[in-house]
DNA sequence: CGCCTCATTGACCTAGTTCAATTTGGGTGG
DNA sequence: CCACCCAAATTGAACTAGGTCAATGAGGCG
């Protein structure tokens, strides 16, 4: 159930049998959600976080014109409000977009694991990191890439993670967002959207269609994109 | 030479003494940069973070065209590069605006603080977790606001943030961007920028001129941003 | 069968960019 | 004190990437 956290977490750490044993047995309770329902609502007290086990989320704002940004598109393994540990509320929607099964994990967990396993919660400490830095990602694209560049580029980040954690295979990999939620996340039209994705795959580099990605020209995309993966931090490294 | 950084936590935490001498005891080497240099590289190894005294910069990234994107800008009493504890390198760049007072906190130091004082360990997470934050509205203002409403808000944002420093008076703050800085964070062309000043300037909402920002209606300049100051996180919290 | 959401395409429009020229003001050498 | 320089600000004019509006397909499902 936890699988795609610890492959998240052995992609960059080598972790204890007691470290591992130490987060399995905080993380039992689960939460299933259907699709598109508000899994934490902006500026609420929490007193757990949750990890994806399995499905589809994403952070947001909605606006009071009725419009939606999405700020980060998460996955399984992804822990969807970590942040939450030490903002004790967010400033922002989590949202599914398809059913998901959620793992909680309680503040007063992370407080004692801090405490008896200090490395754990440096990991955990990286993985709200690697949040910020995905952010820090997006918003180069939405100031500086054009709208061809930024979906190429959203489609190579999330290949990059869902590989980590043994959600793609040799052609791509599943992807529930409707044409709407990608705008959502990219601050493109529909309209624009869909000449983009035209674009793409009449330049033989990848077809999104049903619920699916698949890539023709990984090299061709990611250069297309100008995509260097440093800011997802998969390489290994050691506290 | 702290004190920013006092300022900047008395407003959301109550700090004990023990606290306060700890950090205090740990952040007393300081370094001085010139305008415009580089503090932090992207992508080399850190093995102590900085918190600025005095001075403005800010983090970046350069694309190969030779634009720069601006992902946040930092103020007296903010962590430059936190980051760089969980993540070991920077994903990015950080450079100074102005001169600048910069303190080190060595990572050793902060291991250290983790084990003896955890709470003081978890504020310090959570002002990277701000950080988070931060760049989720910018997020929000690339990929959703007007030329007009982000011009707006980043000043806002940038005044409520001096505020707690006690870098403002009644009429404004010193502000040492110059428009080309302001256009590589808002993702707008100087000539574009320049028009939206004017406009702000001739609604009678702020002048920005000769490195200050004076504010002449703040209700008047939030509401055309549409700015709501809960994504800094600037009341008081317990833990 | 009819409804609803999502994807696709066409036509027109505008916010913001690009290119180019001018102004301003502070700094500096003579 | 003045002439010159340079970075930054300002303005004008032409252009375009991407948005808006509107209509049409195309599945999926009760």
């Amino acid at each position: 159930m936890i699988d795609p956290l610890l492959s998240a977490i052995r992609c960059r750490f080598d972790l204890s049998e007691t470290e591992e044993r130490g987060l399995l047995d905080v993380m039992t309770e689960t939460l299933s959600v259907g699709a598109d329902r508000t899994i934490t609502r902006e500026g609420e007290p929490q007193r757990f976080s949750l990890l994806i086990a399995e499905g589809f989320a994403c952070r947001s704002k909605c606006l009071d014109d009725g419009s939606r940004q999405i700020m980060e598109i998460s996955l399984p393994g992804d822990f969807v409000d970590l942040h939450s540990y030490p903002l004790q509320r967010l400033d922002h929607d989590v949202t599914s977009f398809t059913p998901c099964t959620l793992m909680k994990l309680p503040h007063d967990a992370i407080t004692d694991i801090i405490a008896e396993m200090p490395r754990l919660g440096r990991i955990l400490w990286f993985f709200t990191m690697v949040d910020a830095s995905i952010h820090r990602e997006w918003l180069v694209s939405l100031g500086r890439r054009s709208a061809r560049e930024r979906v190429a580029h959203l489609l190579c980040e999330v290949y990059h993670r869902l590989r980590v954690v043994g959600l793609t295979d040799g052609t791509g990999y599943a992807f529930p967002l409707t044409q709407l939620e990608m705008c959502e996340s990219l601050g493109l039209s529909t309209v624009h959207l869909n000449h983009m994705l035209r674009a793409l795959r009449e330049a033989g580099l990848v077809t999104m269609r049903e619920g699916r990605v698949t890539i023709h020209d990984l090299d061709g995309l990611e250069k297309q994109a100008r995509f260097d993966p440093g800011y997802l931090f998969l390489d290994p490294r050691d506290f």
